[in-house]
DNA sequence: TAGATTGTTAATCGATTAACAATC
DNA sequence: TAGATTGTTAATCGATTAACAATC
């Protein structure tokens, strides 16, 4: 869905890597779904791939995929398609999002614990360097590599290790709290798998999962 | 992000209950994101809402919003807002999604777990049926109040539980066999927690959750 | 009444798509 | 060469938004 927002005017190709214009969320969200597939591809050792196949798992039109990219540069290969490992390259340098980030993980639950031993945020360049939890229990314990730790130490956390993000995998009924404490210590990025709307201050960045919302959606289109 | 569909024209409002119009897929996004907000709105004892404070923790724009809904009727209330039971169930009704939907998951892991014991699936009218899991150790177990079940009963399983959508929380080296094994025996939905691209035939809708992406995304428009 | 918020219009802007020349 | 696929144009269509009368 597009969200709207301010416009991607004619990006300038040759400005000496800086870059010049936002681009717009419609397009942000595009290239971050082609990133999704092309890591994917990558790991099932693909080399090469049409914007026909990026269309097919994307459902993105392909003459949209072939616009969107060529607003950035010749990446492709007529008659072969796209080098998956340079595409992945281009589309984390045009997002900016190349490097590594820290994150820190709230709750050692089932989902914390989910989330801490699996590589989906480990492929994309995002590191949990700490977990915390509520629990004096589970303090102490080891979840994913990492020590569980006191909700107390948040602040010195966030500021020794540089996390940008924190992810809540907690009770509804803690998620407001630690949001407030998330945003107290300077994060501003906050992806909630709680089921609560949380209050933040306008910079501060929220997303909330919800596979269930996106089911109804897939639903929708199956029984119409 | 809007990929690509048919449109949605003029919406026939007084044709006696009978859905005359699919909706275009950008309009269907925005509805069932209206509805993850007025969920939790409810479950926060809320009674109503304005199109402005939706527009808050959705970022559509707040006259989308009420263009969006007016469509369909004159839900809100000109001083107040919109009631939230009342709109819960007019959006429900429009997304032709307000009965009960039986789905299986797959994997009895920390994912696993944490779907079957979470309500993010039950409060928007999915039932979890039946669980699977290929090892033999954890068949027979408990988990969130179901038993975990041999995988060579899917076929069974789906006939008679009505099962219409199937929930993998599998290692990606398992998730395209399970994916034959659902089309196989006729459900169209997949919801697919592994990081793999599953080859299914085009009538079958898969969807690949991807909160790293997701991740990126955020962290783009907060670098830039 | 005064303030708030909806429902709706009209204008603009971006997304989408078909089509095809270029070229690997 | 023949087939495939990109890069790009031009036209259309839908999404977005400001503005405001209606009305609770």
């Amino acid at each position: 869905m597009t969200i709207g927002e301010v416009a991607a005017p004619p990006v300038d190709r040759h400005k000496d890597g800086v870059h010049a214009e936002r681009l717009s969320l419609g397009v942000a969200a595009r290239l971050s779904r082609y990133l999704q597939v092309l890591t994917q591809a990558r790991k099932m050792g693909r080399e090469t791939i049409s914007s026909q196949e990026l269309s097919d798992y994307t459902h993105v039109n392909s003459t949209q995929i072939r616009r969107d990219l060529s607003g950035f540069g010749k990446f492709g290969k007529r008659g072969v398609g796209y080098n998956v490992e340079a595409l992945i390259l281009q589309i984390r340098r045009i997002l900016q999002t190349g490097g590594q980030h820290n994150i820190a993980l709230f709750g050692a639950g089932h989902l914390g614990k989910a989330i801490a031993s699996s590589e989906i945020f480990a492929d994309h360049g995002f590191n949990v360097v700490a977990i915390f939890d509520a629990d004096v229990r589970k303090i102490g314990s080891r979840v994913g590599g990492q020590r569980v730790r006191d909700i107390a130490d948040l602040g010195q956390v966030v500021g020794e290790e540089g996390v940008v993000v924190g992810v809540l995998a907690v009770p509804a009924s803690a998620a407001q709290e630690l949001a407030d404490a998330l945003v107290a210590a300077g994060v501003r990025i906050i992806f909630n798998y709680s089921d609560t709307l949380l209050q933040v201050p306008s910079d501060v960045t929220v997303h909330t999962s919800s596979p269930a919302i996106d089911l109804l959606h897939a639903l929708y289109f199956y029984l119409s």
